[in-house]
DNA sequence: TGCAAGATGGGCCGTGCGGCCCATAGGCGC
DNA sequence: GCGCCTATGGGCCGCACGGCCCATCTTGCA
């Protein structure tokens, strides 16, 4: 059986202005066993959802009214770093490709793919990995070269502080709460308050994920 | 047992591409009771006369224009397995370190090392021992560190069992053992049996340890 | 001057975790 | 058939963990 991802526990946000397009979207995931937890018709309420239910993978048009889905994803990226976000949209035109995928878009599939395609992007962003439509994923790869460097990291962290930077290297190498109190000269009860705001700010429950989070990003 | 070794039969050649070097070295050797037989400028001189004489040990400079004292190396090392070669060269920064000693070298010197202990480093090789100087050995221990650990890995990850991966790639999503076994359809105690002897086969800690390794491992 | 935020701590408490013992069932090779 | 390994499960136990209160002190910003 080998569950590499488990389409039933996968806990899909569907974010699309269109109703009947979500709708219709909705009805072919849940076919494919997916989980849809929730569904926004804005970036606004995106955001207000998934600091509700922290889905797994949020599925995000870009051509919404208000708020666009870039700036979406930018925003849930930062507030929800283990929640992926796999960008569906309209066209490989559209000039947003980019920004999306600095924003964070853990992937980039345009409305003409087919559900199968959709369900190997979400798969695929549920475990961290990236699907992007073949026409698209050159100019990604030529882009990101320029770019990404200092950006990405740096966004990130930013929501963290020193010391918590600190105690989450030290989480990712194993160590338990009166190693991590004995290497940085404080209080075991005050390591436990960094990690517990740790955990607060990057929405997850427990340091096995906070790790995980610490390795994806490079911070050890 | 140990073959005695007498410094007035070992018969040494000096390779190096500084005439003023071979010299003062050949000098400070032969007032020790080296019998030098023989000086090359070049790596192809040297392996001719290897050929030629078949000397006990060779010094070998490894910074020379033409053939590298690398690749000299793992010629003189193919064609006269018991001549013993000994590297001696300017900096224990020098990049092709760990390539001299694949490619056989018997010892590792660096240039500023007193006459005694190259004399030490001789005598080591002659007899099929090697000495390293401690910069050097450091570097060596530490690769060797690495390798063993990675085979160590290799050999390990392959050594966990399908059911045991399926257990750490669960782990390394940050769940806890009760939804570990409802994915997987076992008993919470099962999982706990299977995270047991993961700890144990890949000799770390706890869960943490093997969620990095994991994300490490790209096994998720 | 006051206030917000971060770093430093303490107490309490429920629960997850991992080690220790153990058993049973099934497959695979000798 | 016998031994070995794996997967499955149980009981017990001590400790680590994370949440919930709370406090103090410094720093910086308005």
């Amino acid at each position: 059986m080998s569950p590499k991802v488990d389409s039933d526990t996968l806990r899909v946000l569907l974010v699309d202005d269109h109703d009947l397009f979500r709708t219709g979207l909705r009805n072919l995931l849940e076919e494919q066993g997916v989980q849809v937890v929730g569904e926004a018709a804005s970036g606004f309420d995106a955001i207000r959802i998934v600091r509700e239910i922290a889905p797994d993978v949020v599925v995000m048009d870009l051509n919404m009214p208000g708020m666009t889905g870039v700036e979406a994803t930018r925003e849930i990226s930062s507030i929800a770093p283990l929640t992926r976000v796999v960008v569906l949209t309209i066209s490989d035109q559209d000039e947003d490709v980019m920004d999306a995928i600095v924003a964070g878009a853990c992937g980039y599939l345009v409305k003409d793919s087919s559900i199968e395609e959709l369900m190997r992007g979400i798969k695929a962003a549920a475990i961290g990995e990236s699907l992007i439509s073949p026409p698209i994923a050159s100019k990604v790869l030529q882009r990101m070269r320029a770019v990404t460097l200092d950006q990405g990291a740096e966004t990130i962290r930013s929501e963290l502080s020193e010391r918590e930077l600190d105690v989450l290297r030290l989480i990712a190498n194993g160590k338990d709460n009166a190693e991590i109190a004995e290497a940085l000269h404080i209080s075991p009860k005050t390591v436990k308050n960094h990690i517990s705001n740790i955990l607060m700010k990057l929405q997850i429950e427990n340091r096995i994920q906070a790790a995980v989070y610490a390795v994806r990003s490079g911070i050890v």
